[in-house]
DNA sequence: TTGGTTGCAAAATGTTTGCATGACC
DNA sequence: GGTCATGCAAACATTTTGCAACCAA
Protein backbone atom coordinates (compact mmCIF):
# COMPACT_ATOMS: atom_id res chain seq x y z
CA UNK A 1 0.00 0.00 0.00
CA UNK A 2 3.06 2.44 0.77
CA UNK A 3 4.13 1.43 -2.74
CA UNK A 4 2.43 3.22 -4.98
CA UNK A 5 3.90 1.36 -8.27
CA UNK A 6 2.50 -2.09 -6.69
CA UNK A 7 -0.72 -0.45 -6.16
CA UNK A 8 -1.98 -1.32 -9.44
CA UNK A 9 -0.93 -4.52 -9.77
CA UNK A 10 -2.47 -5.50 -6.51
CA UNK A 11 -6.03 -3.79 -8.17
CA UNK A 12 -4.74 -6.20 -11.32
CA UNK A 13 -4.45 -9.16 -9.43
CA UNK A 14 -7.16 -9.03 -7.42
CA UNK A 15 -9.32 -8.84 -10.19
CA UNK A 16 -7.75 -11.30 -11.94
CA UNK A 17 -7.66 -13.78 -8.97
CA UNK A 18 -11.30 -12.93 -7.16
CA UNK A 19 -13.70 -15.74 -7.83
CA UNK A 20 -17.30 -13.99 -8.84
CA UNK A 21 -18.70 -16.71 -6.19
CA UNK A 22 -16.66 -14.61 -3.28
CA UNK A 23 -18.49 -11.58 -1.87
CA UNK A 24 -16.48 -8.61 -1.70
CA UNK A 25 -16.68 -6.65 1.20
CA UNK A 26 -14.27 -4.07 2.92
CA UNK A 27 -12.73 -6.50 5.19
CA UNK A 28 -11.92 -9.15 2.29
CA UNK A 29 -10.70 -6.51 -0.11
CA UNK A 30 -8.33 -5.41 2.73
CA UNK A 31 -7.30 -8.92 3.94
CA UNK A 32 -6.39 -9.69 0.13
CA UNK A 33 -4.66 -6.32 -0.63
CA UNK A 34 -2.28 -7.27 2.59
CA UNK A 35 -1.97 -10.66 1.41
CA UNK A 36 -0.98 -9.56 -1.81
CA UNK A 37 1.53 -6.68 -0.88
CA UNK A 38 3.11 -9.04 1.56
CA UNK A 39 4.16 -11.20 -1.13
CA UNK A 40 5.17 -14.00 1.44
CA UNK A 41 3.11 -16.34 3.83
CA UNK A 42 1.57 -14.33 6.53
CA UNK A 43 -0.30 -15.86 9.56
CA UNK A 44 -3.59 -14.85 10.91
CA UNK A 45 -2.23 -12.78 13.85
CA UNK A 46 0.24 -10.88 11.26
CA UNK A 47 -2.66 -10.21 9.12
CA UNK A 48 -4.74 -8.61 12.38
CA UNK A 49 -1.88 -6.48 12.94
CA UNK A 50 -1.03 -5.18 9.15
CA UNK A 51 -4.56 -4.90 8.56
CA UNK A 52 -5.77 -2.96 11.94
CA UNK A 53 -2.19 -0.77 12.46
CA UNK A 54 -3.62 1.44 9.24
CA UNK A 55 -6.73 1.94 10.44
CA UNK A 56 -8.22 4.68 12.77
CA UNK A 57 -11.43 2.91 14.44
CA UNK A 58 -12.56 -0.14 15.45
CA UNK A 59 -10.38 -3.13 14.13
CA UNK A 60 -11.90 -6.08 12.55
CA UNK A 61 -12.21 -9.05 14.87
CA UNK A 62 -9.98 -11.77 14.39
CA UNK A 63 -13.01 -14.16 13.73
CA UNK A 64 -13.90 -11.84 10.68
CA UNK A 65 -9.96 -12.62 9.91
CA UNK A 66 -9.98 -16.26 10.35
CA UNK A 67 -13.81 -16.47 8.54
CA UNK A 68 -12.44 -14.51 5.60
CA UNK A 69 -9.00 -16.70 5.14
CA UNK A 70 -11.30 -20.10 5.30
CA UNK A 71 -13.23 -18.67 2.82
CA UNK A 72 -10.02 -17.48 0.26
CA UNK A 73 -8.73 -21.13 1.09
CA UNK A 74 -11.88 -22.70 0.34
CA UNK A 75 -12.35 -20.97 -3.25
CA UNK A 76 -8.78 -22.08 -4.17
CA UNK A 77 -7.67 -18.04 -3.86
CA UNK A 78 -4.92 -19.28 -1.07
CA UNK A 79 -3.09 -21.85 0.16
CA UNK A 80 -2.56 -22.56 4.00
CA UNK A 81 0.12 -24.21 5.34
CA UNK A 82 2.08 -24.60 8.46
CA UNK A 83 5.94 -24.73 8.88
CA UNK A 84 8.03 -27.66 9.71
CA UNK A 85 9.91 -25.05 12.59
CA UNK A 86 6.65 -23.18 13.30
CA UNK A 87 3.18 -23.14 15.50
CA UNK A 88 0.93 -21.31 13.49
CA UNK A 89 -0.97 -21.67 10.35
CA UNK A 90 0.23 -19.19 7.31
CA UNK A 91 -2.07 -18.08 4.52
CA UNK A 92 0.02 -17.01 1.22
CA UNK A 93 -2.19 -15.98 -2.07
CA UNK A 94 -1.79 -18.91 -4.73
CA UNK A 95 0.64 -17.75 -7.34
CA UNK A 96 0.89 -19.44 -11.24
CA UNK A 97 3.92 -20.79 -10.35
CA UNK A 98 3.76 -21.99 -6.41
CA UNK A 99 6.76 -21.67 -4.04
CA UNK A 100 8.65 -23.29 -1.22
CA UNK A 101 10.79 -21.09 1.16
CA UNK A 102 14.10 -21.44 2.90
CA UNK A 103 13.17 -20.81 6.25
CA UNK A 104 15.38 -19.21 9.01
CA UNK A 105 15.10 -20.73 13.18
CA UNK A 106 16.56 -17.63 14.36
CA UNK A 107 14.75 -14.74 12.72
CA UNK A 108 11.59 -16.86 11.55
CA UNK A 109 12.32 -15.06 7.86
CA UNK A 110 11.02 -16.90 5.00
CA UNK A 111 13.26 -17.10 1.52
CA UNK A 112 11.65 -18.58 -1.40
CA UNK A 113 13.69 -20.91 -3.24
CA UNK A 114 14.44 -20.59 -6.91
CA UNK A 115 12.38 -23.27 -8.24
CA UNK A 116 10.65 -26.61 -7.30
CA UNK A 117 13.36 -28.99 -8.35
CA UNK A 118 11.58 -32.06 -7.82
CA UNK A 119 10.82 -34.51 -10.54
CA UNK A 120 8.62 -37.38 -10.67
CA UNK A 121 7.31 -37.30 -6.96
CA UNK A 122 5.71 -40.72 -7.64
CA UNK A 123 9.40 -42.39 -7.74
CA UNK A 124 9.35 -41.54 -4.17
CA UNK A 125 5.85 -43.43 -3.42
CA UNK A 126 6.65 -47.23 -1.61
CA UNK A 127 5.93 -49.95 -4.32
CA UNK A 128 2.23 -50.51 -2.67
CA UNK A 129 1.53 -47.09 -2.42
CA UNK A 130 0.60 -46.94 -6.04
CA UNK A 131 -2.72 -45.83 -6.29
CA UNK A 132 -1.61 -42.87 -3.86
CA UNK A 133 -3.42 -39.96 -5.84
CA UNK A 134 -1.05 -37.27 -5.42
CA UNK A 135 -2.56 -33.33 -5.19
CA UNK A 136 -0.04 -31.61 -3.67
CA UNK A 137 3.69 -31.53 -1.69
CA UNK A 138 5.81 -28.95 0.03
CA UNK A 139 9.41 -28.73 0.42
CA UNK A 140 11.34 -26.61 3.47
CA UNK A 141 15.12 -25.83 3.69
CA UNK A 142 15.69 -24.74 7.64
CA UNK A 143 18.72 -23.66 8.81
CA UNK A 144 19.93 -20.05 9.92
CA UNK A 145 19.61 -17.01 7.36
CA UNK A 146 23.18 -15.26 6.50
CA UNK A 147 22.21 -12.24 9.15
CA UNK A 148 21.68 -14.56 11.39
CA UNK A 149 24.43 -16.91 10.39
CA UNK A 150 27.01 -15.37 12.57
CA UNK B 1 4.10 -54.00 22.68
CA UNK B 2 1.41 -56.15 21.60
CA UNK B 3 4.29 -57.68 19.63
CA UNK B 4 6.90 -59.64 21.39
CA UNK B 5 9.18 -59.56 18.61
CA UNK B 6 9.56 -56.31 18.15
CA UNK B 7 9.97 -55.90 22.50
CA UNK B 8 13.62 -56.40 22.56
CA UNK B 9 14.78 -54.54 19.43
CA UNK B 10 13.01 -51.46 21.29
CA UNK B 11 14.83 -52.30 24.51
CA UNK B 12 18.31 -52.20 22.40
CA UNK B 13 17.23 -48.72 20.73
CA UNK B 14 16.37 -47.38 24.03
CA UNK B 15 20.16 -48.56 25.17
CA UNK B 16 21.61 -46.91 22.11
CA UNK B 17 19.61 -44.14 21.55
CA UNK B 18 19.31 -42.76 25.34
CA UNK B 19 21.52 -40.13 25.96
CA UNK B 20 23.33 -40.22 29.58
CA UNK B 21 22.35 -36.86 30.31
CA UNK B 22 18.72 -37.61 30.78
CA UNK B 23 17.21 -38.69 33.72
CA UNK B 24 15.33 -42.13 33.36
CA UNK B 25 11.68 -41.96 34.88
CA UNK B 26 8.62 -44.53 34.66
CA UNK B 27 6.90 -41.57 32.27
CA UNK B 28 9.83 -41.27 30.11
CA UNK B 29 10.93 -45.07 29.41
CA UNK B 30 6.87 -45.41 28.47
CA UNK B 31 6.49 -42.38 25.99
CA UNK B 32 9.51 -43.71 24.51
CA UNK B 33 8.28 -47.05 24.07
CA UNK B 34 4.99 -45.56 22.54
CA UNK B 35 7.06 -43.96 20.21
CA UNK B 36 9.18 -46.68 19.27
CA UNK B 37 6.83 -49.18 19.01
CA UNK B 38 4.73 -46.52 17.04
CA UNK B 39 7.12 -46.19 14.30
CA UNK B 40 5.85 -43.01 13.24
CA UNK B 41 5.44 -39.49 13.51
CA UNK B 42 2.74 -39.36 16.80
CA UNK B 43 0.74 -35.92 18.59
CA UNK B 44 1.17 -35.48 21.93
CA UNK B 45 -2.64 -36.60 22.18
CA UNK B 46 -2.03 -40.31 20.42
CA UNK B 47 0.81 -40.43 22.81
CA UNK B 48 -1.62 -39.41 25.80
CA UNK B 49 -4.31 -42.09 24.42
CA UNK B 50 -1.91 -45.10 23.63
CA UNK B 51 0.13 -44.18 26.99
CA UNK B 52 -2.77 -44.19 29.18
CA UNK B 53 -5.45 -46.80 27.65
CA UNK B 54 -2.94 -49.16 28.59
CA UNK B 55 -2.59 -48.71 31.99
CA UNK B 56 -4.82 -48.46 35.10
CA UNK B 57 -4.50 -46.26 37.89
CA UNK B 58 -4.06 -42.27 37.22
CA UNK B 59 -2.83 -41.64 33.98
CA UNK B 60 0.02 -39.70 33.64
CA UNK B 61 -0.62 -35.76 32.91
CA UNK B 62 -0.46 -33.75 29.82
CA UNK B 63 1.84 -31.87 31.13
CA UNK B 64 4.33 -34.78 31.67
CA UNK B 65 3.78 -36.09 28.28
CA UNK B 66 5.34 -32.17 26.56
CA UNK B 67 7.69 -31.83 29.22
CA UNK B 68 9.17 -35.26 28.45
CA UNK B 69 8.80 -34.71 24.61
CA UNK B 70 10.54 -31.12 25.04
CA UNK B 71 13.28 -32.91 26.78
CA UNK B 72 13.33 -35.45 24.18
CA UNK B 73 13.39 -33.35 21.41
CA UNK B 74 16.03 -30.90 23.15
CA UNK B 75 18.52 -34.03 23.59
CA UNK B 76 18.40 -34.75 19.99
CA UNK B 77 16.13 -37.83 20.54
CA UNK B 78 13.08 -37.17 18.38
CA UNK B 79 12.00 -34.69 15.56
CA UNK B 80 9.58 -32.40 16.49
CA UNK B 81 7.32 -31.41 12.98
CA UNK B 82 4.05 -29.74 11.95
CA UNK B 83 2.41 -31.58 8.80
CA UNK B 84 1.48 -28.90 6.02
CA UNK B 85 -2.09 -30.41 6.23
CA UNK B 86 -2.70 -31.00 10.00
CA UNK B 87 -2.75 -28.25 13.16
CA UNK B 88 -0.72 -30.37 15.67
CA UNK B 89 2.71 -31.05 16.19
CA UNK B 90 3.60 -34.36 15.89
CA UNK B 91 6.70 -36.02 17.09
CA UNK B 92 8.92 -39.34 16.44
CA UNK B 93 12.14 -40.96 17.01
CA UNK B 94 15.43 -39.61 15.32
CA UNK B 95 16.14 -42.37 12.74
CA UNK B 96 19.22 -42.95 10.98
CA UNK B 97 18.14 -42.56 7.88
CA UNK B 98 15.87 -39.38 8.00
CA UNK B 99 12.04 -40.24 6.86
CA UNK B 100 9.30 -37.92 4.90
CA UNK B 101 5.60 -39.26 3.83
CA UNK B 102 3.02 -39.05 1.84
CA UNK B 103 0.23 -37.94 3.87
CA UNK B 104 -3.85 -38.90 3.48
CA UNK B 105 -5.80 -35.58 3.10
CA UNK B 106 -8.77 -38.09 3.90
CA UNK B 107 -7.47 -40.41 6.67
CA UNK B 108 -4.30 -38.54 7.82
CA UNK B 109 -1.98 -41.71 7.64
CA UNK B 110 1.01 -40.99 7.11
CA UNK B 111 3.07 -43.13 4.33
CA UNK B 112 6.99 -43.14 4.51
CA UNK B 113 8.81 -42.22 1.55
CA UNK B 114 11.14 -44.86 -0.48
CA UNK B 115 14.25 -42.41 0.08
CA UNK B 116 15.29 -38.74 -0.16
CA UNK B 117 15.92 -38.16 -3.58
CA UNK B 118 16.89 -34.50 -3.24
CA UNK B 119 20.26 -33.84 -4.50
CA UNK B 120 21.99 -30.69 -3.56
CA UNK B 121 19.66 -28.58 -1.66
CA UNK B 122 22.01 -25.49 -1.92
CA UNK B 123 21.15 -25.23 -5.52
CA UNK B 124 17.40 -24.46 -4.40
CA UNK B 125 18.81 -21.25 -2.63
CA UNK B 126 18.96 -18.10 -4.42
CA UNK B 127 22.10 -16.37 -5.02
CA UNK B 128 22.17 -13.39 -2.61
CA UNK B 129 21.35 -16.29 -0.23
CA UNK B 130 24.79 -18.06 -0.58
CA UNK B 131 25.64 -17.39 3.55
CA UNK B 132 22.37 -19.79 4.40
CA UNK B 133 23.60 -22.78 6.86
CA UNK B 134 21.59 -25.42 5.96
CA UNK B 135 20.74 -27.36 8.91
CA UNK B 136 17.34 -29.50 7.56
CA UNK B 137 14.70 -30.12 5.45
CA UNK B 138 11.62 -31.18 4.75
CA UNK B 139 9.49 -32.80 1.90
CA UNK B 140 5.90 -33.64 2.28
CA UNK B 141 3.97 -35.23 -0.47
CA UNK B 142 -0.03 -34.98 0.21
CA UNK B 143 -3.16 -36.53 -1.83
CA UNK B 144 -5.53 -39.47 -0.96
CA UNK B 145 -4.07 -42.84 -0.23
CA UNK B 146 -5.30 -46.17 -2.13
CA UNK B 147 -8.02 -46.88 0.07
CA UNK B 148 -9.71 -43.25 0.23
CA UNK B 149 -9.54 -42.36 -3.13
CA UNK B 150 -12.28 -44.17 -4.33
C1' DT C 1 19.94 -36.23 50.19
C1' DT C 2 19.04 -33.24 46.68
C1' DG C 3 17.96 -31.54 42.34
C1' DG C 4 15.26 -32.71 38.74
C1' DT C 5 10.55 -34.61 37.52
C1' DT C 6 5.70 -35.15 38.13
C1' DG C 7 0.80 -33.89 38.88
C1' DC C 8 -2.57 -30.65 39.30
C1' DA C 9 -4.77 -26.53 38.25
C1' DA C 10 -4.71 -22.38 36.07
C1' DA C 11 -3.11 -19.50 32.35
C1' DA C 12 -1.78 -18.49 27.72
C1' DT C 13 -2.45 -19.07 22.91
C1' DG C 14 -4.64 -19.86 18.54
C1' DT C 15 -8.86 -20.92 16.48
C1' DT C 16 -13.90 -21.78 16.09
C1' DT C 17 -18.79 -20.93 16.90
C1' DG C 18 -23.64 -18.84 18.09
C1' DC C 19 -26.27 -15.14 17.61
C1' DA C 20 -27.76 -10.51 16.80
C1' DT C 21 -26.56 -6.64 13.90
C1' DG C 22 -25.18 -4.84 9.73
C1' DA C 23 -23.59 -4.66 4.77
C1' DC C 24 -23.51 -6.23 -0.07
C1' DC C 25 -25.88 -7.65 -4.40
C1' DG D 1 -35.14 -6.92 0.67
C1' DG D 2 -33.08 -11.06 1.33
C1' DT D 3 -28.98 -13.31 2.17
C1' DC D 4 -24.73 -13.64 3.63
C1' DA D 5 -20.77 -11.38 6.31
C1' DT D 6 -19.44 -9.17 10.46
C1' DG D 7 -18.62 -8.26 15.47
C1' DC D 8 -18.73 -9.67 19.94
C1' DA D 9 -18.27 -12.89 23.45
C1' DA D 10 -17.91 -17.25 24.83
C1' DA D 11 -16.33 -21.89 23.82
C1' DC D 12 -12.80 -24.91 22.42
C1' DA D 13 -8.30 -27.32 21.81
C1' DT D 14 -3.58 -27.38 22.41
C1' DT D 15 0.31 -26.17 24.84
C1' DT D 16 2.73 -23.84 28.71
C1' DT D 17 3.61 -22.57 33.49
C1' DG D 18 3.74 -22.19 38.88
C1' DC D 19 4.09 -24.67 42.78
C1' DA D 20 4.01 -28.43 46.05
C1' DA D 21 4.92 -33.33 46.46
C1' DC D 22 7.69 -36.87 44.88
C1' DC D 23 11.22 -39.81 42.81
C1' DA D 24 15.66 -41.25 40.73
C1' DA D 25 20.65 -40.81 40.95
Amino acid sequence: MKCKIHAETIERQMERNWPSGVKKTRQRTEIFQILAAAGKPLTATEIYRLINESREGKPYAFSTIYRCLQTFEAAGMLIRSIAVTDENAMYELRMEQHRHYAICLSCHERFPLRTCFLGDLRQMLPADMDGFEITGHQIEIYGYCPACAQ
